[in-house]
DNA sequence: ACAAGGCTGGACTTCACAGTCCAGTCCGAT
DNA sequence: ATCGGACTGGACTGTGAAGTCCAGCCTTGT
């Protein structure tokens, strides 16, 4: 871990971690091999064996790290605005979107659930997270609170644990039923108590819900 | 699927469904081998395969309906009095002292994100589980908007979808993070419309939610 | 320029595990 | 009682994937 890395060393590195993902992502991680990790990532047993000397289990945490970071810089601009009015909807639409054009590819929900039993060190990983994504999303709670639209009444930390619950759930009953209307109803639910979104996605492409 | 099957016959299958669906609850879908699953149920690979023929696959199909089934099965009896004032924080009860028992050992989890990706019968199976529940709680918002304590101008297809969600969610979480307020939390403010349900469980086991 | 050590290629070993096969036993109907 | 078919045991095969090894190349610092 803490090895010398020249500049070339660490451009490989961080290119197996990010073609590691990738394959993760659209696959599962137990659909994963090395040999398709070399053909993705054009490198050879002996490097990925260089970098991640303990194999397999070592690379797939560190894509664990990876895949956690890209969650939260990809609504960072989003959760440190959340407060204002109008705040919410725009990252609600963010995170809609980011899910529709994932489909059933969660960087997440594939390494919680296929990796995170099996594995400690990616649970601790993704509690990690899921900390620190509760945090922002409750520290905008209370924004919205002295400033915003939200009654001061709310539990900011409960509020936002149902936001959260909303998110992971609806994105699980979406990819079981493929329908994203699972994601959006029980978020617009669970957001209605700060501030009241819409959803001004395409017609609904379900009957029901 | 459609063959004789004499007394005997059916026991011992049904044995090696049980038995497997236990090892994949503990275990993970991924770490059972046929061998565990032979061990466990006292049972030869002929037998295995004479009852499955398409192996190893065909198995697993049959532990997800079996687990889906189970999941109905225990909270039948709370489902069908869904309505009247008293019957939701009845069912939310037994929803969560059955998650604390079980730990992070959600059959549903296991197979919903372990083997839903790969197989597609699976995601069904899922689907359809997922379908019927959904069906439940609505029909149960619906009776409680009639004769009992929820108001009438709720959407019940939408609340049912948020009481769901935060049960996946919530669930997901308390995977993570070994914290079972993350399924309380949520699961209480979805319901909190149709009648305000409280925790009577013990102290709370965490600091901060 | 020239070591030292990071970096790379790819063949080789090892092993676990799904799936096959066949010989043999048990059960149930006639 | 006996015949057919369901049922069972366990050895065997084949494959695929993780991890090892070592020889050789490239970079960096002096």
């Amino acid at each position: 871990m803490t090895r010398a890395l020249t500049a070339k060393g660490a451009a490989t590195r961080q290119r197996i971690v990010a073609g590691t993902a990738e394959l993760v992502r659209t696959r599962g991680a137990d659909q994963v091999g090395l040999d398709d990790i070399r053909a993705a990532t054009a490198t050879s047993k002996s490097q990925l064996f260089h970098y991640f000397p303990d194999g397999r289990a070592e690379l797939l945490r560190a894509v664990a790290e990876h895949e956690a970071g890209e969650v939260l810089d990809d609504q960072q601009p989003f959760l440190d605005g959340l407060g204002p009015a109008g705040s919410w909807q725009a990252w609600r639409d963010a995170v809609v979107e980011k899910y529709r054009e994932q489909g059933v590819h969660c960087p997440l929900s594939a390494l919680t659930t296929q990796l995170g039993p099996a594995d400690p060190g990616i649970r601790v990983i993704v509690a990690d997270l899921l900390e620190t994504w509760h945090t922002r999303i409750a520290d905008g709670v209370r924004r919205a609170q002295a400033d915003g639209p939200a009654e001061s009444s709310l539990e900011a930390d409960k509020v936002a644990s149902s936001i959260l619950a909303a998110i992971q759930g609806g994105v699980v009953m979406m990819q079981a039923t493929g329908n994203i209307e699972f994601l959006k109803v029980p978020l617009d639910a669970a957001l209605a108590g700060i501030e009241p979104v819409a959803d001004a996605g395409p017609v609904p492409d379900a009957v029901t819900m």
